[in-house]
DNA sequence: CTGAAAGCGCTTACAG
DNA sequence: CTGAAAGCGCTTACAG
């Protein structure tokens, strides 16, 4: 695996190696003779340059890092094509690394991509406390947050609000009737808490005080399947279930179908994201639209300027969320 | 973005580059108190050392490139995360990129990751020509084809047999009784038409000699629902529509909900890929598993293997399909 | 228009 | 145990 380098080059057109460099990058101040014979040197020996080396030099890779929790969720999956849509516009590449909602991974990835110099980093932060943001603000890279916040910290972000999203859902509930729901929530980060807040404080203020059971966070390794199985063994009964998301509210209709109940009737449930496979679902799945895909596209396009306009550019988006009502509930 | 180099870290210790380059390293002849000091100046830098620097003297950067069609198809985010977890384990990094089904962007893709100077490349092919193979072949970088054969060519792959996969479908739709069946399949791609090929000498053997309108490719660009609304409108009347993937079969369905048919009374569908979510659709999608995940982590082991055994090392899996009846056929 | 030289941030023989 | 030097593959002032 030995790439042929530029000294492979200039010796074959037989020019130096500072001759080559600027005839292949295209510079005014290179006879059109030398230029063709080094660029069919160049084609004749299939040399690829290293931007490595370039970058080196030239301080940038053009590399962004994304650190997502898992691009299996679809969620993430459609955030880093979006991010990618920008991206290749301006030919960066993408160096994709995922959490697994695990701190010590975020961070061990984070790190990683400083390593490799990467120009920017776009997070989907996991921890609550600001670990991996603290990092990454000391060593002064542009980076974004992208889908959840950080706490305390007004760090640039495209996010959906989070508050909002809980509240969306317990009202919806609250208005079809339900009075025991059941939360099955994600674990560690922001987000999670925030929807929190604004489910329980809406329960709440419409008299539903419900003890801490009935929030369940689904914990490193895992599966919503077992959380859920867990509940309804010691018998909890809920009436309706909201899910961190829809990836987690397809997961807990598998086991409500293969325990037998019936969808709404016996449970119902919702979701959040809006994924587009929402409405194909047995039944068709109530959500909440966060704008997904925007997400990904802001959070590049804010990563563009940060990294190009060295003054210190900062944006954050905050969208609003949007209930999707269908048959699931 | 400056970030403290190794030199900073040498004068703060009152040490040479040399040395502080042995600590950090873990060299074993630094004395203790030379270490110690080495390693706080370090800590006190927030040093983060560049693997560009290592690299080039290393030859390696710990980066594997990746290219698929698109992420947010699950089957190839769940061959992501299949590779992810295994490249995992030995620190490499992933640089993702995306062809959209696109020759040109796939060569550019793959251009862009050797210019990266990734020490392997993982890659799913859309060309029938092996144009990018033949690049990667000249470059002689460790690689790995994933879910699509090349066409011709013996290269290292992990692949599901795409003929059978053709004639388990065409099988299948015969045993339950049609005669009219549309074939909505990707284009340009060698799987494509090996999936073809089965499915057409399935149904040649069975008496059903289809013309090739009843093949129809979604071409770059254009939308699942676009080619089948048009199918549609042009009166072909199918009975049953085979679709190459589970993605594109949610399209489908999507399209025939919209216009009122029902599956499978009116027209059964089925995929490829058995995703996950398939058996919680509307109805439950019959399609054919191929150990997606199976995939992305055989791949990976192989381009591990070769990028460590710099002696040639070889392999090739062809994995067995398998039809998985639900309730859309 | 072209080449020799210095340098990007590291690592590793080679002396001491 | 430690440091000066060369080199990984490039680019860009600086001379000519």
């Amino acid at each position: 695996m030995t790439h042929s380098k530029l000294r492979d080059v200039a010796e074959r057109s037989g020019v130096s190696i500072s001759t080559a460099s600027r005839a292949l990058n295209n510079r005014a101040d290179v006879s059109p003779a030398t230029r063709a014979r080094v660029l069919r040197a160049a084609e004749e020996l299939g040399y690829v340059p290293s931007s490595l080396a370039k970058g080196l030099w030239s301080g940038s890779t053009k590399t962004v890092g994304v650190v997502v929790t898992t691009i299996s969720n679809p969620f993430y999956a459609n955030v880093v094509t979006g991010i990618e849509s920008v991206l290749d516009r301006e030919a960066y590449n993408i160096v994709l690394n995922s959490s697994h909602e695990d701190p010590m991974r975020e961070l061990r990835a984070v790190r990683l991509l400083l390593e490799q110099r990467v120009d920017g980093i776009i997070l989907a932060p996991v921890a609550s406390e600001p670990t991996a943001v603290e990092y990454l603000e000391k060593n002064k890279v542009p980076y974004v947050l992208v889908g959840r916040r950080a706490r305390n910290v007004e760090v640039d972000h495209v996010v959906c609000d989070d508050y909002s999203i809980g509240a969306l859902a317990a009202e919806h509930l609250i208005k079809r009737g339900h009075k025991r729901i059941l939360f099955i929530n994600s674990s560690q980060n922001y987000s999670a808490q925030l929807r929190q807040e604004g489910f329980c404080q809406t329960l709440l203020e419409a008299g539903i005080d419900q003890g801490p059971e009935w929030v369940r966070p689904v914990r490193i390794g895992q599966r919503v399947e077992e959380v859920l199985g867990a509940v309804l063994d010691e018998g909890l009964n809920p009436t309706a279930i909201f899910c961190f998301c829809d990836q987690m509210a397809i997961d807990a209709m598998r086991e409500l179908k293969r325990r037998g109940v019936r969808i709404p009737d016996d449970i119902a449930v919702m979701g959040v994201d809006n994924l587009s496979v929402g409405e194909m679902l047995d039944p068709p799945l109530t959500t909440i639209d966060v704008q997904n895909s925007q997400m990904g596209i802001g959070s590049a396009q804010i990563l563009l300027r940060k990294m190009q306009q060295h003054d210190g550019y900062s944006e954050q988006i905050n969208l609003v969320p949007r209930l999707v009502e269908r048959a699931s509930t």
